[in-house]
RNA sequence: GCCCGAGUGGCGGAACUGGUAUACGCGCACGACUUAAAAUCGUGUCUCGUAAGGGAUGUGGGUUCGAUUCCCACCUCGGGCACCA
């Protein structure tokens, strides 16, 4: 018998392969599909290390299985290559993205392509593909061009919003918009301009031009959304990518209404078969908030403060208003305010706050408005009201009432002596008689400590018993609040999908038409970013002339849709055939990073849901299961990078130990989401198995295998199947391991029983597998063979061995009959030589027999 | 500060639903083969103890006949959110 030649071997394989398109997606209506699909990398320049291919060797492990096991397998391949990372690296090395991106991904496939992965090629997508995007242009419009209905719980048309505007006005709709809304009636929407119309319909639309504080990133000359920007060591804010710092500044920008699906994002967990750990990412960033808008009225002015509260319950010891710096009351009661000039040197000091002293939570700073009074609508005390910069304006209303309670509040009275009142204790039932204790506390110079909760009721009976007093005298409503903010969909740089929307002269937006798509990227020279704020489009005469948007789309645009893509990829008259659609239905099972939790996960999903509602696609969600990958760190325990110069190259571990050992190690090395450092000495213990499984093909012959080693073939195949269904790699093939040293210790092994151990073993090796298949006289290829069935009968074992315990501790140990009773168990082990000598002279009080594990004699 | 997750040999890790803790692999030690080395194969490898036996799954408690597994408190590490009312 030849040695293992690797290399010949996998060259071999792959080639033939590629010829006979085994991995190849069938077209055809087989019942039994299976969408298994790994996140698209975005080809970096640098190449790949040993970690990268480590998500797609488990997701393709999981996909041969699939496949033997009779199912129609969608396991496709393609590129990200819009957006920061892409541009930055072609600005880095002056090389035009677009040449850039073409050099990586040959890159990219050369370095995957020798690890034996079975993609079908064949439907490829690239984002940055005109083909691919005009697609996403497409699907943007779409979103543009609708509105979210509240009542209904979906997106519709905007074309209905108008005439619903034309019919009745917006006095009755219910729907997602911008909260700057006035409102109008049936008679003068047709009144409304063209631009004022524009202007109204601009609130509602899904995709939106707006005007917020958003984050700007002067190096990178771009705008930047919440999950691309993260603090660095020091607390500053800085961009994800580069490190680069970040401000915030207001600018006018193209949105994306996700707020508006909160709810539906959330709700939509429960539906998938996704780790805990990032559903709680997701429900935690969407940040939801039950509790209560109370009105606060203003004393002698009129009018109410609106505040937004989680704790009404703490309303009875609220002795004070907060606004935050920018609440529209500043402005509008300016002549009523006494100090108004004092406000505005503290709003001046406020503006020039470093994001670090704005953030110090040790420090709190502010300034009462003089004259202004409002009534807290529990108690009806007077009470006065102050601004503050820890007031978020753009979470809530932009107010809260404070409360000792509360820690921040509390320090901010402490610093400037404003009266507080702690727990009211009521000395009945009835809300009203809490008043009177209200007064006694304010009487105690401020502060009374007065423990105690609300008789008999939970807080959060409290808060809706309060919440109904309240709303019945129309001072409170129930609302619910998010910490989501709606997603910044335009970035300030060339590489990007245009947005495909004209602006003529007098400010009229108008959207490209289905056959104008795709608006395609000029080619320009020159791509370095402006430094202005502007887009690099702004400079090529010939785009604004004709009035083109020149932001263009973030990176996450085009991830946003890519699986359905893949379902119908050269598809010219639709984004995908809705047969194509309805076949492959959602992805069964996704694969990659836990990073992208806050981003393209909950972008996919915003996505989805929209097309769901315009019934473009018939699944609410994109992807049913998800297994995360962990990260391959360096032999020193940090992140594989040039800059440590830690970096192992999969080529080189492939050309000195060969595909497969790259890939059982892999999957051995530790639990598939776990991130594990690399280890050059352990790999070798992979190859050593393979090395084994090579050379046992000496010992197969006819014969039938003893009844011993046969049942624990069976076994094997049980525990393999089942290990990988749950992405347990590594304990598949130690069990596999198990097998190998059994088959060892054997003379003879019978070729049958071999061929299903290859044939479990194939997805992990699929080079090393098919060799000896083919050489065992199989004339098809082994992927395309059906998964071996472990047979029942042959994986129970007639004598079992189980321990003996006396007072928990094993003393002795005994093969009897699986099936014996309890009554002969109980007597030999009394009897049993080693377990007397701790039993004698004992009383012997119980005696637990747990079928098939454990006796426990109990003394 | 709040919310998750994890702590098991020299190392990566295994252990079903509470039932023989340390499977499998690496490393190490010894042995076989070899002139020798590599490769390969075999034996051993949590710890204290000559042994009988005792002690160990981050620490301390609890529940149980029995706890890595369940409960409580704490410590350490990792992740997420964060002046979000």
């Amino acid at each position: 018998m030849k040695n293992y030649d690797h290399k010949k071997i996998e060259k071999k394989w792959q080639k033939d392969w590629k010829e006979t398109e085994i991995y190849k997606t069938l077209n055809s209506s087989k019942n039994k599909k299976m969408y298994v699909l790994d996140m698209f990398p975005y080809p970096s320049g640098v190449g790949l290390h040993v970690g990268h291919p480590r998500g797609y060797i488990g997701s393709d492990v999981y996909a041969r299985m699939k496949r033997m096991g009779g199912y129609n397998v969608l396991h496709p391949m393609g590129y990200d290559a819009f957006g920061l990372p892409a541009e930055q690296y072609a600005l880095q090395h002056k090389i035009h993205p677009k040449k850039a991106v073409e050099e990586n991904v040959k890159t990219f496939e050369r370095q995957l392509s020798i690890i034996g992965l079975s993609y079908d090629w064949s439907r490829k997508v690239n984002t940055t593909d005109p083909k691919y995007y005009k697609w996403t242009q497409w699907i943007f419009l779409e979103i543009y061009n609708s509105w979210y209905d509240n009542k209904k719980g979906k997106a519709r048309k905007i074309d209905e919003l108008v005439s619903i505007f034309e019919k009745t006005g917006n006095k009755n709709i219910n729907a997602s918009c911008s909260n700057d809304i006035s409102v109008f009636t049936a008679k003068n929407w047709k009144d409304f301009s063209k631009k004022e119309k524009q202007d109204i319909l601009m609130k509602y639309r899904l995709a939106y031009e707006g005007y917020s504080e958003v984050n700007w990133c002067p190096q990178m000359g771009t705008v930047l959304a919440n999950d691309e920007i993260t603090t660095d060591v020091k607390g500053d804010i800085v961009s994800e990518r580069g490190g680069y710092p970040v401000e915030k500044k207001s600018m006018r920008q193209w949105f994306m209404r996700i707020t508006a699906y909160a709810d539906r994002l959330i709700s939509g967990l429960d539906r998938l078969e996704w780790s805990s750990h990032i559903k709680e990412i997701q429900k935690n960033w969407i940040g939801k908030s039950e509790g209560a808008l109370l009105k606060f009225p203003v004393k002698n002015i009129g009018g109410e403060i609106e505040v937004f509260t989680t704790r009404i319950d703490t309303i009875f010891s609220g002795t004070f208003l907060i606004l935050s710096p920018e609440h529209q009351f500043i402005n509008k009661n300016k002549i009523n305010i006494e100090n108004f000039s004092e406000f505005e040197k503290y709003l001046e000091i406020v503006k020039n706050k470093t994001e670090e002293e704005r953030i110090d939570k040790n420090n709190k700073t502010g300034i009462e408005l003089k004259g202004i009074k409002v009534i807290n609508p529990a108690t009806g005390f007077e009470i006065p009201v102050w601004v503050s910069d820890f007031v978020i304006a753009s979470y809530g209303t932009g107010a809260v009432f404070a409360d000792a309670h509360d820690k921040r509040d509390f320090d901010m009275a402490k610093k400037y002596n404003i009266p507080l009142c702690v727990s009211i204790k009521p000395q009945d039932n009835s809300l009203f008689e809490k008043i009177k204790n209200f007064e006694e506390c304010f009487e105690e110079e401020g502060i009374l400590f007065n423990s105690g909760t609300f008789d008999g009721l939970t807080s959060k009976e409290a808060r809706s018993k309060i919440t109904e007093w309240l709303a019945s005298k129309k001072l409170a409503s129930k609302t619910i609040k998010y910490k989501m903010r709606d997603a910044v969909f335009a970035r300030q740089r060339y590489w990007g999908e245009p947005i495909p929307l004209k602006h003529d002269k007098d400010g009229i937006i108008s959207d490209l038409k289905l056959k104008n798509l795709p608006l395609e990227l000029p080619n320009v020279k020159s791509y370095e970013i402006m430094g202005t704020g502007e887009s690099p489009l702004a400079g090529v005469k010939s785009w604004v002339k004709e009035g083109y948007e020149t932001n263009t789309m973030p990176g996450w645009a085009g991830s946003s849709w890519y699986f359905i893509r893949y379902m119908d990829p050269t598809n010219n008259k639709e984004f995908a055939s809705k047969k194509a659609i309805d076949y492959w239905n959602q992805v069964d099972m996704y694969v990659g990073g836990a990073e992208h939790a806050t981003g393209h996960l909950l972008y996919s999903r915003f996505w989805n849901n929209f097309l769901y509602d315009m019934g473009y696609i018939s699944f609410k969600e994109p992807f049913k299961k998800m297994k995360n990958i962990g990260m391959v760190l360096a032999t020193d325990g940090r992140k594989m990078s040039k800059r440590w110069n830690n970096v192992v190259n999969p080529d080189d571990i492939v050309s000195n130990y060969g595909a497969d050992t790259l890939r059982v190690y892999e999957m051995f090395m530790g639990p598939f989401d776990q991130s594990l450092p690399w280890s050059t000495e352990s790999i070798i213990g992979s190859r050593r198995f393979l090395d084994k499984v090579f050379r046992l093909q000496n010992k197969i012959s006819n014969k039938n295998s003893n009844i011993e080693i046969e049942k624990v073939f069976h076994k094997t195949i049980k525990k393999v199947s089942e290990d990988i269904e749950n992405f347990s790699f590594n304990t598949a093939i130690s069990s596999m391991m198990v097998l190998v040293n059994e088959m060892e210790k054997n003379e003879n092994i019978n070729k049958k029983d071999f061929k299903m151990f290859l044939q479990i073993l194939a997805p992990f090796a699929p080079h090393i597998t098919e060799e000896i298949w083919q050489n065992l006289g199989e004339k098809r290829s082994i992927h395309t063979s059906s998964w071996p069935k472990y047979d029942k009968k042959k994986i129970i074992d007639d004598m079992i061995k189980i321990a003996i315990q006396v007072n928990g501790k094993v003393r002795s140990e005994i093969d009897i009959n699986k099936d014996i009773s309890e009554e002969k168990i109980k007597k030999i082990v009394i009897n049993d030589k080693n377990v007397v000598a701790w039993i004698e002279n004992k009383l012997i009080k119980r005696i637990i027999y747990v079928k098939g594990r454990i006796v426990n004699i109990v003394v």
